[in-house]
DNA sequence: ATTAAATACGACTAAAATAATCGGATATGC
DNA sequence: GCATATCCGATTATTTTAGTCGTATTTAAT
């Protein structure tokens, strides 16, 4: 309840990882993975999909890895998020619309300020800001 | 990620439609399942937890029920939460410490700044902001 | 007394979400 | 050519959440 997933700490981890290397340092997967005991599959496939998104740029072949390809204060927590999770929602009708309770739910409105809050929480809440600057 | 649970959003649904009711009037498990589509059994569960923790008083035998036992802006979320979920907390060290990262972890400070931001937001919100005074 | 309607509660099963792994492909520096 | 990387789909394992079952107990009404 209310966790944040693994995968959502494995690239806040990498992303200030790589944000205290030199700026132009290759970093690589491995190094990460090593560094702070992550399963290095999972980081790679977290990694490849920051890179996706133009996180991260990745140079591929021997000595490759990764390099910062965005400056992390232009980015939310919120966006990080909606790219390795999907959209967030602290309860379904905030996502989709299949609840059963859906058009007699008494509890709709107030929940859904409570979502907005946390929403609007995160969304101002750069990537920098818990990278360190 | 995120997501607040069946359980809880039943209890709040529960707690809302008791609330709605006639001040002494003893509302049955069946009377609030059907009203809200809620499995019976899964909210008898919930409200028999309710009733332990002295938020609701239960009345057994035919024509019994469940009435408020305290006053619903005597408590917030926060508890409401702990009774049905246990311990709160967007990641694992805000609970235990068995995180194989823990001693390591770069991100640890900020998520825990981050943690204790949507902690108190729960610990100022009563449970009767959510039912409706 | 008997019955019907209700709570009480432990054990169980099912479903969904999350976490991790596997296997092979491709790219590149040396 | 070989070692070291990223890339990526598929699969498996684990954990959490959701829901069900069976049975006991309580109590009002008949
Ligand atoms: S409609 Fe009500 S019960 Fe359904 S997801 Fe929204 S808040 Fe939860
Ligand atoms: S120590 Fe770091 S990785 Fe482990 S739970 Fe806490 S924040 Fe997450």
């Amino acid at each position: 309840m209310l966790k944040l997933t693994r995968k959502l700490e494995y690239a806040l981890i990498a992303l200030t990882h790589i944000q205290g290397q030199a700026t132009e340092k290759i970093v690589s997967t491995k190094e990460i993975a090593e560094t702070h005991r992550i399963p290095l599959q999972l980081l790679a496939k977290i990694l490849q999909e920051l890179a996706k998104h133009d996180i991260l740029e990745a140079i591929q072949g021997a000595h490759g890895g990764y390099r910062l390809k965005k400056s992390l204060d232009e980015m939310n927590l919120t966006a990080l998020i909606k790219i390795l999770e999907g959209p967030i929602g602290i309860m379904d009708c905030s996502i989709d619309t299949n609840c059963v309770q859906l058009d007699i739910c008494n509890i709709r409105k107030p929940i859904s300020r409570v979502n907005d809050a946390i929403i609007s929480m995160f969304d101002n809440l750069t990537l920098s800001e818990i990278t360190g600057i």
